[in-house]
DNA sequence: TGACATGTGTGTAACGATACACAAATCGGC
DNA sequence: GCCGATTTGTGTATCGTTACACACATGTCA
């Protein structure tokens, strides 16, 4: 047996009825119980009580009141990055908090990376957005704009009329690209996607004179233009390291580029292992995330190479797994920033805070003291 | 400045006006694009793009049809608990997955163990519910009863109505209580909370006879008993264990129990610290997770105590750290559980698979090979 | 005592959309 | 050339609630 019999909804005003008052006294009991005397409000809970009513209906709520109680959350990526990548899990977790606190639901947009995502986020019965990091290109941006809500954009694109909350990746970068390049003489980037198209291989910076690869993987052949990356955050990555490169005398087209497809240290150790290997092999690395440093050392390991005696090595994000393997890293609380990313699309934050950029440090381990 | 402008919303009356064509036709060129002619869509999407309309009114779209396009998801624990706690996150990781692919946004209702989380509960726009363990006595239960929209409870507790899915943690506790207390004389608990009350501590299955400690922490006197705890996992999961030390012709009041408050690996250590010294230090310790039982490696480390020369350790939930740690363990795809869990919230599952009790299987590694 | 604030209850009029039933136009088959 | 099936468009009647304005009783203060 199946089916649940479709009891019918109670309605507000046979609880009104029941109870022997008005509707208003009912929905002003639920609303704001404030509003009514103590006996109105208990006469109205007993007949809710006997009668099965479940509370306001949602929908017919939020369509008078124009709330829903309801944060949405829009991830650049497929939905379940949420629960998979934990950076991002950071990010929710701070961005839960403030939710818990104010009462609010979060709701999670379905996007899939399939065009039918700008329905998901129109249907979306939320007060508010707040997006974690999206191509600029990305037509679910437009999509938030139009429906006029709230809503905040976590490490790009920048829009008009959407607060923007990121660090300044590209002065971190050439930060811990100094440290990591230093000394280095075959650097190489190990960077998240460029685009929305998420191409992945080897290749470097831009094509070299002689008669270097000229690319694996899927990446088109040309070098890599940093400029060219609609991934704001990638973007600005790779202008930093670039930058940090520069300082010591060296040429973009010299570095060694690993674009990976996805935030995981499976393929970039896969990655890593081309980049460590051949008359161009890397003896320094600085990878934009803690899990793909992390890959990079598997595969220094299996190649029976030393951090930081033979490679140098940096990641970004300062994850759990970062301390114990002495990686030198970029520090940034996504807790907090998610925590900053809901408040400001709520409206709790003083306008004046709401184009911010947040706080970062670089963390010197292990993996960057070149013997 | 700040204060977006309350840019007033575009109705779909409008919209047909503008399009020359009946409201009707607007609202079946989003709601089935396939009822309606490709002139009079592209009429309708050129006169919604012109206008600025942002599709239709969730509020509205759902009192009217009586769907949300939402799952809600209810949580035992805080809300954050959802990206904090790595085996919520993997479930949740399932529930992702399904609803990304029937386009369902996922809605994590706010509790935080407060009154107010019924009306959290009642006020949650969703079309169905599925809930993370929680106490058999938790109300949030009852206020789902009563909005008669389906659930799926996982873990527990089991309610008329409500869907149920679970492993046999009973079975499952027996058959890796009998692994890791095989040959041990003084054997050791780490469990979960007993109640919503979660005290934590150390005592005894059942008070001694002779001048034993009565209990440390905040845990009452008097020994801890496995059907008194609300929390339908943590009970079948003392059971088992209680059978399978008593398979070894013991008793449980030898039995030491320390309860943790929370699934984290830091208190753990601190009350397997505990476990570990003294005059009835344990040398076989059962713990209901993962993360409490690396807890328990980092106190016996840090003690000098051999794993499994001086104790042997299970687990719970093979987590990722639990191979490297040769941990023994019971296995079970959280992840599968979310999304079956989601498939039979969403009614997209055969109703005789309803009722549903998931696989699991024990693990053998080295922590339990006593010499 | 008058003036005014506060507390509590009520009726009416939307909020913006979709289910449903019906009608007109078109099509295919014989 | 006729009939039934299909495609496409329309009007009406709600869905269940809350904002708002008003009415009345009671309390407070000079």
């Amino acid at each position: 047996m199946s089916g649940r019999t479709a009891r019918r909804r109670v309605t507000m005003a046979e609880v009104a009825r029941a109870a022997g008052v008005s509707v208003m006294t009912v929905s002003y009991a639920y609303g704001q119980p404030g509003r009514v005397s103590d006996e109105a409000r208990a006469k109205v809970r007993e007949a809710a009580e006997r009668l099965g009513y479940p509370g306001p209906h949602p929908g017919a709520r939020s369509l008078r009141s124009g709330r829903t109680g309801n944060l949405g959350v829009v991830l650049g990526e497929h939905l379940t990055y949420a629960f998979d990548d934990p950076q991002a899990t950071r990010f929710l977790s701070g961005v839960a908090q403030v939710c818990a606190d104010h009462g609010m639901a979060l709701t999670l947009v379905p996007v899939t990376g399939s065009p039918s995502d700008v329905d998901r986020v129109t249907e979306a019965a939320v007060d508010a957005f707040v997006v974690w990091t999206t191509a600029d290109d990305d037509p679910v941006i437009d999509a938030i704009s139009a429906t006029g809500l709230p809503a905040v954009v976590h490490g790009g694109p920048r829009r008009d009329g959407l607060s923007f909350v990121a660090a300044d990746d590209r002065a971190a970068a050439t930060a811990v690209g100094r440290e990591v390049f230093a000394g280095a003489r075959r650097p190489g980037v190990l960077s998240f996607p460029l685009d929305r198209a998420r191409l992945s291989g080897v290749t470097f910076g831009a094509p070299l004179d002689d008669a270097a690869p000229a690319g694996s993987g899927t990446l088109p052949p040309g070098g890599i233009d940093p400029d060219a990356s609609t991934f704001r955050v990638t973007r600005r990555r790779l202008r930093g390291y670039r930058d940090a490169w520069a300082e010591t005398g060296g040429d973009w087209s010299q570095v060694r580029v690993a674009v990976c497809s996805v935030n995981s240290a499976r393929e970039a150790e896969t990655l890593a292992a081309e980049l460590l290997t051949g008359p161009y092999a890397c003896d320094a690395i600085a990878a934009m995330g803690d899990e793909l440093a992390l890959g990079v050392l598997r595969a220094a390991t299996r190649l029976g190479l030393a951090v930081p005696g033979d490679l140098t090595l940096s990641g970004w994000d300062d994850s759990d797994a970062a301390a114990p393997a002495g990686l030198t890293t970029v520090a940034q609380s996504l807790r907090d920033q998610g925590a900053r990313c809901a408040r400001t699309a709520l409206g709790v934050l003083a306008p004046a805070e709401r184009d911010t950029e947040v706080a970062w440090h670089l963390i010197s381990r292990e993996s960057t003291r070149r013997p």
